[in-house]
DNA sequence: AAAATTACCATACATTTGTATGGTAATTTA
DNA sequence: TAAATTACCATACAAATGTATGGTAATTTT
């Protein structure tokens, strides 16, 4: 038997890896139920062949119990949305144009999602370019907290601050000038609160 | 009934806390017999307390269904094992002496521990005073990357270099001078690779 | 063309799991 | 002192879950 993985067993395999960076795994019926399969025998067999081709491991009669072997990585690949200037505003993508190795954050607030930033002006906070910014959708940013926002269908990552009738986006490096934007502006929407910063460091040996 | 908790709650709930970061969530049955019970019932009446008293959830007839609910935090507290100076060594406590909430770093490589930095001598590598670092115990580390070591029952986090007879242990920042250890040193022991870093900005309110 | 693989379905069964109910002894509260 | 709470145990049952086995049709491989 290959190791290649069929399409379905692909589609399966991602069910799970995105499941798992939820904290879940879930029981052969909630996937049965997933793919609209009428039995879950059939996905029986799917995790069988996973098995059998190395790519996860199942306990005996334990609940729940799928391990996966994701060629002895330790990190589960997260979608990155998409490149957010610190500096000036670059285009967010709609889907995933990148996946970063987060160390298996698992239970990001829901609905949060990750950003790289590039660019240096917010260096003076202490988010450098690559870094991969942790944006929570349900929050409303404070004076002085990190937000993210979409100006002109781009995307930007600035210190927020609100005056009488502009909001202000800051940035930390002199360099940048401030961004001051109108409260009618239609163009403008606050899309999140940044909440956390991870860097990995597995490539940065000098 | 009051809010308040028992003893074994408490003991409960913090394996709870535990095993959901590391991702997992237990069965009556494996609760039990974490805690020696004979019978799962009395797990059950214990969970059934603490959902009364509103620090969790179940979801009827669903495996592995406990949801914690930790009065609305996003975060699951993950234990600090101790202060790590960049600059000069600091002690590494045996117990966690803090809890940081990380976005629920869920599966952290296996045995991987945090500590909170304190000092100024990695700012170069961008990593500053109270930034918490994840310490992979299962690696080696390569010449340049940032490592956790005990030195004389204290503890570092510096940049690794690896010469001949000696190990060299560089700040980033030339106010502080390198380490220099020789290979037989008895008091000197690696303790793992830093993968990563973790900033929470929620209370970078300026 | 024959054999193997793939993708599904159906059924049956043992185990696990959650849950309801009732009981006992010790401790705490009223 | 009486009542309530706590911490355990035991039993019973339904639902969920994992697993074994066999089947069909379509596709791919040999």
């Amino acid at each position: 038997m290959s190791k290649q993985l069929t399409k379905i067993q692909v589609q399966i395999l991602d069910f799970l890896i995105s499941e798992k960076s939820c904290g879940k795994t879930p029981t052969l019926s909630e996937i049965a139920k997933k793919f609209g399969y009428n039995n879950r025998s059939t996905v029986q067999q799917h995790i069988s062949a996973l098995e059998k081709k190395g790519f996860l491991k199942r306990n005996p009669n334990l609940s729940r119990n799928i391990e996966l072997n994701l060629e002895d990585k330790f990190f589960i690949p997260r979608p990155v949305l998409g490149e957010v200037a610190a500096g000036t505003p670059l285009t967010i993508y709609p889907d995933a144009i990148d996946t970063i190795e987060l160390p298996t954050i698992a239970h990001l607030p829901k609905d949060s999602f990750l950003l790289r930033v590039k660019g240096d002006s917010l260096k003076d906070a202490y988010i450098f370019s690559g870094d991969v910014v942790i944006v929570n959708p349900n929050m409303l940013p404070q004076n002085g907290q990190i937000a993210a926002a979409i100006l002109e269908d781009a995307a930007v990552v600035k210190r927020f601050q609100r005056e009488d009738d502009t909001i202000k986006l800051l940035s930390e490096n002199p360099e940048y000038a401030p961004i001051v934007i109108n409260k009618d502006n239609q163009k403008f929407k606050i899309v999140g609160v940044v909440i956390g910063i991870y860097r990995s460091m597995e490539k940065n040996i000098v």
